[in-house]
DNA sequence: GTCTATAACAAGATAGAC
DNA sequence: GTCTATCTTGTTATAGAC
C-alpha cells in the first residue's frame, strides 16, 4: 500500500513520518497485523530506523496514541470549562463538549480519521497495557464530564449514570470508527457523514440519558 | 495459556476442540494475534489438524462466525415473531428481542463470552471478506427489525430510523463485548452484571429511539 | 542518524509415513 | 484422521559500517 501523500514531503521528520504511517497501518490491519516492515516502507525510511527512535514495536504503539490523546482531552476539557461558563450549560452543550472534539479528531486530515479506527482496536484490544494507558489518559476526564452530567441529571443515581456514560462512550467510539452498516451515499462528503453521525448520536444519547 | 477445561474432555471431536480454542485465543489476541500453533496446542490437537479440516485460517474464522451466527439470528427472529404475536408489540419488546439473544449467547457457558468479543474484533477489522460476511448473516435480520421499528416509531423517516438502529447496535456490540470502564463489582457474578447491562441498554435505547 | 546485513525465531502450509 | 518433519516466508531486533 502507498502512504499517504501527505506524508511523503521531506519536511516531515523520520519520526513523525513513522508515527504517520503506523496510525494509519495500525487502523487497517491491526496492530498485530501490520508489521514494522509494512510500517518502515510506507513511512520510506529503514527498518532499523522504528528501534532507534522508538525502542520497539511497543513503545511505538503508545507514542501513537499519546500523540492524540493528550489533545483530545484537552479539548474536551475545554468544551466543557467554556460550556459552564455561559451561565447553566444544558445537556446537548455537555454532550456536545464530550462528542464534538472526538468528531473534530475523526476529520483531521492528517491521519484523524485513522486514528480514531485505532482508538476503536484498542478497546477490543482489551490489553492489560493499553487499557491502562488509555484509563490514565481518559479517567479523569470522565470524571469531570460525569460531575457535570450529574449536576444536570439529578434524578439518576451514580450507578445509573456511570452505566448510561458508558453506553453514550461505547456508541460513541463505534460510530466514529464508522463500524456501522449505514453505507455513506455517494453523494454526501466524509466530512458532512461524520457530522451528521455526531448530531445524530447527541440526539439519541440526549434522550436516552433523560430517561426516567 | 492453559485451555478450558471444558474442552479437554475427549467426547468433544478435533474440530470442536480446535473451534473452541480458536474461539477463546482469537478474543484474547485478535485474528492475526493468536497463531494456529497457540490454538492447536490449547485445543490438544495436532498443528496439522487445522489445515485437514479447514483448509486454512481464513476458513477456521468464519467457521468460528457461522457456528454462533446461525442461530443467534435465528433466535432474534423467533423473539420478534412471538413478540408480533400475542397483539401489538412494543417498543421494549421489540428492542428486547434484539438484546436478549446476544445476552444469551455471551452467557452461554461455553464460550459465548469470547464469541461475543470475537464479534467486536470483527467489526474493528474493517476486513472486507469478513465484513460480506457478516453483512450476509446479519442483513436480512437488520430488516426484519428495521421494519418492526418503522411501525412503531412512525415518526421518523427511513434515514433517520436507520442511524438510529446503527448506533443500538454499537451500543449493544460495545455493552457485550464489556469494553466499558465500568468495573463488575466484586459481589455481582458475570451473569448478573451483564443481565444489568442489557436492561440498562434496552432502557437506554427505548428512550433514544422515541426522540423527536 | 541512517544504512546494510544478519541473527534468532515464529508464522502458515504441506508432503508423506503411519 | 492423525502424526512428524520440513519448506518457505516473514517477524522483531541488533551489530557494525558509514
Amino acid at each position: 500500500m502507498p502512504l499517504p501523500a501527505r506524508m511523503l514531503a521531506q519536511h516531515f521528520s523520520t519520526k513523525e513520518r513513522i508515527l504517520g504511517a503506523a496510525e494509519d497501518l495500525f487502523a487497517r490491519h491491526g496492530f498485530a497485523g501490520a508489521s514494522l516492515r509494512q510500517v518502515t516502507a510506507a513511512a520510506n525510511v529503514n527498518l532499523a530506523a522504528v528501534n532507534y527512535h522508538f525502542g520497539s514495536k511497543e513503545n511505538l504503539i503508545e507514542e501513537v496514541f499519546r500523540r492524540r490523546l493528550d489533545e483530545l482531552n484537552a479539548r474536551r476539557l475545554a468544551a466543557l470549562a467554556a460550556a459552564n461558563a455561559d451561565g447553566q450549560a444544558d445537556l446537548e452543550q455537555v454532550l456536545a463538549a464530550f462528542i464534538r472534539p472526538a468528531l473534530e479528531l475523526s476529520l483531521d486530515k492528517n491521519g484523524g480519521s485513522a486514528f480514531v479506527r485505532v482508538l476503536a482496536r484498542a478497546y477490543a484490544e482489551h490489553n492489560a497495557r493499553l487499557r491502562r494507558f488509555l484509563s490514565d489518559n481518559y479517567g479523569h476526564v470522565l470524571k469531570e464530564f460525569a460531575n457535570a452530567f450529574a449536576r444536570l441529571l439529578p434524578h439518576l443515581g451514580k450507578e445509573e449514570l456511570y452505566w448510561r456514560l458508558d453506553i453514550v462512550s461505547g456508541a460513541l467510539t463505534y460510530a466514529m470508527a464508522d463500524f456501522g452498516v449505514i453505507k455513506r451515499k455517494s453523494g454526501v462528503s466524509e466530512q458532512t457523514h461524520r457530522e451528521r453521525a455526531a448530531e445524530h448520536l447527541i440526539r439519541f444519547a440526549a434522550a436516552g440519558l433523560r430517561a426516567p
